[in-house]
DNA sequence: TTTATTAGTGTCAATACGACACTTAAATCA
DNA sequence: TGATTTAAGTGTCGTATTGACACTAATAAA
């Protein structure tokens, strides 16, 4: 038999396959808390439980998992965020009760602001920091995938700036620093930090000052690919 | 309803759901070579080319995602490899002609004298240099996964000793180095090399010799968990 | 015994971070 | 107006780690 008449008698729901969704762990920066974006689940199983926003590919509107996944977390805050990255894929035959299941979790970050429009009406979805979180029942396997995406971003911000993306498009430098200590979970010396990223060129001043008590702060924002950029020394674990 | 009930009733049959498998890169260091694992397809679709072991999720055999990539890899060469990590999925409408279609990929390395026995002896299985791997026309969307392995191993060699686990259980420091260096791409300054690994005390002196043309080097083993260390500070890259 | 070959070390310069005191620019208040 | 407070931002030295490279060490072969 050739390809072409393999493929025309080809049917693949004669094999019973898994489940197959993906997850997303979305995270901003607000009122000095990291916080991560949680909706109240309307369908069985765990119905009325808190989880992560999600659900199954579609294979009639979605090219690709990434179109999945923006498609999901637009539904719940009208929103595409800048920064989605593939966090890991979790699959076994216990983590969901109606069967074997395979999930695609992504991590993503995005600034409060601009997303607060899309979630400040709806009751079934709201930001959680991630210190309340943990004292939490959640949906499925949800806290263990959290906890997964919390330390790759941790993590992240020892050797990268990728966390500004939960910030606005314009900051400050101790607004980055302020987040960065709050994942790293310790002070970092504020030469330091700055050093690094001057030298590297990560971010452009925008001429802007944002005055907040004393002395007013420069206006920053990421440079294209600064995202990408690696530095080759690690800040204090 | 209660959820009781509605699992009961759950048909998931009903659900058009994608295709989904797993795919794993094994790696291997042969003869001053960074080779890689390769398979000839013995059903459609891609009939005859070379690709990637994987395979479809077999809910009744395996309990994970985990399960499958070592039925498979086992399959294939008959042996566990001692570092297996996850690398991304992939998922889209095209990669198959059969139709939507993700897969779990693997990136895992295994000592050549290992595996050497289990696919000696079989023609549809091969270890294929990444260089000439270049040039070959692979299966599906192999190439790009493979690319994506490679490109993940090679920054593992710059803060971690992970590459060791391509060589035999003793090996030399000599040895480690140069396939550091073939994965790097660039040659490695011994004393930096040397320093780092001893200072973090990753290896064990097995007290045995390798003796080969010049002064006989000593031979060493990874310690349990060094493949988890990660140095503070790269290599240049 | 000399030479070639490969393993392994000593040492200094360069780089980047940690620590911490210092200066600067604004708001507040006497 | 000028002193005080607050937070932003800099200067500088010490320390840790890598890069460079010459040196010593151990073995085989000539």
């Amino acid at each position: 038999m050739d390809e072409a008449t393999f493929l025309k008698t080809y049917d693949k729901s004669e094999f019973d396959a898994p489940l197959i969704s993906v997850d997303s762990t979305l995270f901003t920066y607000h009122e000095d808390q990291l916080k991560v974006l949680l909706v109240k689940r309307s369908n069985h199983p765990d119905l009325g439980l808190w989880g992560l926003p999600g659900g199954f590919i579609d294979m009639k509107q979605d090219k690709s998992i990434h179109d999945t996944v923006l498609r999901k977390i637009e539904e719940k805050t009208k929103v595409i965020p800048p920064y989605v990255e593939q966090l890991q894929c979790v699959g076994d035959a216990n983590r969901d009760k109606r069967g074997w299941s395979v999930t695609v979790c992504f991590s993503a970050l995005i600034a409060h602001q601009d997303c607060e429009a899309g979630i400040a009406d709806v009751s079934d979805a709201a930001w959680v920091s991630v210190e309340t979180l943990k004292e939490q029942t959640l949906a499925f396997d949800h806290q263990a995938i959290i906890t997964v995406a919390l330390e790759r971003l941790r993590q992240k911000a020892l050797y990268s700036i990728v966390p500004a993306y939960a910030l606005p498009e314009q900051f400050t430098l101790p607004e980055l620093q302020q987040l960065h200590e709050v994942l790293i979970g310790k002070t970092i010396q504020k030469k330091s930090f700055r050093r690094r990223i001057e030298q590297a060129e990560l971010l452009e001043d925008t001429g802007k000052k944002r005055h907040e008590g004393g002395r007013p702060a420069a206006l920053y924002k990421m440079k294209e690919s600064s995202g990408a950029y690696t530095f080759v020394r690690n800040l204090e674990g």
